[in-house]
DNA sequence: ACCTGAACACCGTTCAAGT
DNA sequence: ACCTGAACACCGTTCAAGT
């Protein structure tokens, strides 16, 4: 019987349960009822904390990337770029649940300071302000596209690689044996590779004059 | 009182009215028993065409990709790599409210078409089969996060820019005019530009023998 | 101010029964 | 073989009532 025999409810203990209850079983899992269960209270008291199931999603999006752990500047942009990328990364496969909440709700505000320090990585690389949002975006879609393969790709399956040969399409057919595998941190570093090398080149076209081209 | 009152159910009716359905009022509004009201039908009798709703889903995420109208090669693999992620796109823009089903689960059979006109444009490239299959995954992933940022971006906002100043971050603020507002079109050109770009160098070195690096 | 009981209008899915 | 009625075990959310 001790005087806080029992949390007060607020928000942020809605959201962290929230987020934990689908790490644990799944966003198709998550209910109102049962997230109200978890916290010992009934359903309808979560409504004087969020306004709606949607907001608590949400809000579960704004979490994870709040979390981005930002690499300290270097003297090196590109060093600075793969590591900035690489911290969004870790971000979103620490809660690889929650993928399909945070990759594809618009990134909200909580996330502005990983914008700030893509934008400053890429001024130290000679990007004016316009062409940096551009590169930036570019940097980001890369990333997520990559990071939403890697979340929504099952476990290895050996029924894959003669699926490929038996579609009779030659070129998928030769390439059957690499296509049927994904070592996600290989694939993700050779198309970051490739994406800061050409952000290189046209920093350094940028740099030569406005609106190279 | 015609012989065929009704069409019979099928697989393929139950899908295309889901698709309809799910563009019409979205996914979250998809349910077995509206999908069955709308083929005039009971909810249960579904169960004997499909195996459940995710089975629904699942469908309509193949659908999308079934009808990437792929483009017909040229002589330069620059024009048609463009032309395929065009296409790609178009067909996820074609069906815009299903984008959440068809870009985040793993692209099923109905794809691999597209993987194989992926696959010729890199060969054609240069490219020996296994860094075909990387580089097409870093196309891949590139257009699928920019069709995400875009399908997922909501109307103009003009409260975002003073949003974006207050922050008080430098190089937000500075560039808070660009980040306000997306071109989606003019967005992904660039960084397709920029993505084709390193690929052509990449090809350039494979072509200068195997392995280059 | 915060919590709750009861209720409303829904869900996906199973199963035994119909034709 | 295909369809259905009834039922089960759930949903999100509202509202008036409690403390």
């Amino acid at each position: 019987m001790t005087p806080r025999r029992r949390e007060p409810l607020s928000r942020d203990r809605v959201v962290a349960s929230a987020l934990a209850l689908v790490e644990l079983h799944g966003v198709e899992a998550l209910s109102m009822r049962k997230l109200a269960a978890e916290l010992g209270v009934e359903a309808m008291s979560l409504y004087n904390h969020v306004a709606n199931k949607d907001d608590v999603l949400d809000a579960i999006a704004e979490v994870v990337f709040a979390d981005v752990a930002l690499p300290p500047p270097t003297a090196d942009w590109r060093v600075d770029a793969r590591a900035l990328a690489d911290a969004f990364r870790a971000a979103a496969l620490a809660h690889p649940r929650t993928a399909s909440l945070s990759l594809a709700r618009q990134l909200g505000y909580p996330a502005v300071p990983v914008t700030e320090a893509a934008l400053d990585v890429l001024a130290r690389a000679g990007f004016d302000p316009e062409q940096a949002v551009h590169a930036s975006r570019t940097l980001l879609a890369y990333v997520i596209g990559t990071l939403l393969r890697e979340i929504g790709s099952g476990p290895p399956d050996e029924t894959r690689e003669p699926a490929l040969v038996a579609t009779g399409l030659p070129r998928v057919a030769e390439a059957a044996r690499h296509l049927a595998v994904c070592h996600h941190e290989a694939e993700y570093r050779f198309g970051l590779d490739l994406v800061l090398d050409a952000l290189a080149l046209r920093a350094v076209g940028a740099a030569g004059g406005p609106s190279a081209r």
